[in-house]
DNA sequence: TATGAATGAGCATTCATTCAT
DNA sequence: AATGAATGAATGCTCATTCAT
């Protein structure tokens, strides 16, 4: 019997050692062999889970992007703040979100002459403007937010301010420790209670 | 006697090329050869002006952000909004903009490898940044901003806004039309009066 | 597993090649192409086992002075006679000495701009100094040589005598015929007798 | 009435800072801007006298030959002993003859592919051996030499110990002062008395 | 005459990709 | 499956040479 391989989770190790690797040196410091050592193989061995250094690329950003995105259930739960939570994991507030954004924002900049790279992100934005605009939906429900606003365009904003946050944070840290990140954040979100 | 140049203005021009490259290729597909017949030369020319290519890309980065961040004194003398004009001009509102906020996000990310690019935009962001505080100091004082605010932080918290919103409009240009922008800014200068 | 490969053997080649090279068209015209094409490789292939042209030139050179000078024991048990074997070995006397001549020459005008080069060219000598006052002390010790001679010095006088003549015979081969070169020597060498 | 300018001393000038230049930084990282500039002069200037970068070489090579091999008429009057004047003068003896040693030696690793500068070379050393072959038979006539001698193989002979001795000095000064070379010149010199 | 701006061919070097083992 | 040797196109940079002024 040949040896068995989880070849998804194979591609995911890669991928995380991509992420590692360009958080560190840079996008344009990122050569394939660094990837590969990081991850513990060889080149060659990257070239069996990926066709391409576009494809580990594509899974990176696709990685980081949900890292900052996805909704932790269990968090809305348990603190009963849907908008919040998932505004507020975006946020660069620890190292492992520091790296995703990194790689997101390089991987962002990249995007502008790749268009599957640019799929990949619009695709991501575009579900977490849904969970965004789903809270402030059912926040203005409940009479929690203020019956004016529309949730699209709330959220929209939102996205940008988020975003506007964490670029400032990711490059001058100490003007923006996660205090202050989440003190700007949490004002804005209040003045759109009723 | 040769041929008299004015070698500040052949950098310029040289610079200016390298803008119009990078927004059109990206950073990683900036080719000096590209810039150097983009600008109407070849690439020995280049290497008159520049000892590299990194000096190229800072000149470059410097000359992008000043577009964004310069203070126009005329506009704010004709609308009599320094702060208003002072962060509607970093906005990406117009092909020129957009152009110099591409270049500013690719060398953004490239300065985590560069320190010299990064305090290139650490410099600029705190002249941009004193200008917006002052301005909102002086308007404190004329009591058209509320008088509990703090200038430097409000100043961070503009200067966060302005870079997300520009970010969005960079990547998803319909989601975010001038007018988009320019209301959320403005709703958001609007929440600061007294 | 991958091709098995002597990298040491492959190294070897790749010096031999370049030392063809330098000693055909010289080192100024010595490209690396042309190296690896002499060897039977591509351009890659040198930089898998020379992290640069200088470590390629730096292992020429080793070979060269090592070809030159290194004792051969088996003609010195035949001829019985150290001295000659220890300085004749050094004559561009056959096809393949010019060869190596021709590259140490051309490396040792090299060396004065490099530490390296000019710490290996040395060292070859000190090797080659020992071995031709090592043989002229037995020589003195078995009353052969004259008792008043200082090995040391001598040995210097008749490294310069060997190094003239290649010299010489390097660029005016037809002057310097292999009986002239050797004549000459032994001439000396027998002034040296008890 | 223009400016008049001796082409031939303004040649010369360029000739003497190019072996500056040369015996400071060796032939390959001499540059045409350097000896320019060594020389008080732009590169420009130096097209108006040299046709060519080569050209330029091959009268530096004649000068410094020119230097080790000229035979000085007075010194000769002076110490009456015209063959060790002309076998000293060559020697390194001097910052000087340093210079124009160094010069030599790397133009002549060049003249196997520069047919001009080997005939360069091959000319002044046809002179100067005729010099000490004169010298010799002059001695020989005058009961000072041995009478078996045959001026033209000793001035060989003779020729290949100095450069011997030279190439030494150059690359071990420390083993090789100026009394040391003197020295051995002179043993072997003696050593042809009668 | 002299300048130095501009050219452009040529080079070492890098690195994603291929592939024999 | 995995290795890592080998490829070779591509790029930044150098520098002798040209030439408008």
């Amino acid at each position: 019997m040949p040896r068995v391989v989880d070849a998804d989770q194979r591609r995911a190790d890669l991928a995380a050692a991509a992420i590692r690797v360009i958080a560190d040196v840079g996008l344009e410091g990122t050569k394939l062999r660094q990837v590969a050592s990081e991850a513990g193989w060889t080149t060659g061995a990257l070239t069996h889970y990926f066709s391409d250094k576009r494809e580990l690329l594509k899974l990176a950003m696709q990685y980081s992007l949900e890292h900052l995105h996805s909704r932790h259930l269990a968090d809305i739960a348990v603190r009963g703040d849907a908008l919040t939570v998932v505004l507020e994991q975006a946020l660069p507030l620890d190292e492992d979100r520091l790296r995703h954004w990194k790689v997101t924002l390089a991987l962002t900049t990249q995007s502008w002459t790749d268009t599957e790279l640019a799929q990949i992100k619009r695709r991501a934005y575009r579900r977490w403007r849904r969970s965004i605009a789903a809270a402030l939906a059912d926040g203005i429900a409940a009479g929690k937010y203020a019956a004016g606003i529309d949730p699209e365009t709330t959220a929209d904003e939102l996205i940008a301010l988020v975003d506007g946050v964490a670029l400032q944070a990711l490059f001058d840290p100490e003007r923006w420790p996660t205090s202050k990140q989440l003190d700007f954040l949490n004002r804005h979100v209040d003045s759109l209670r009723a």
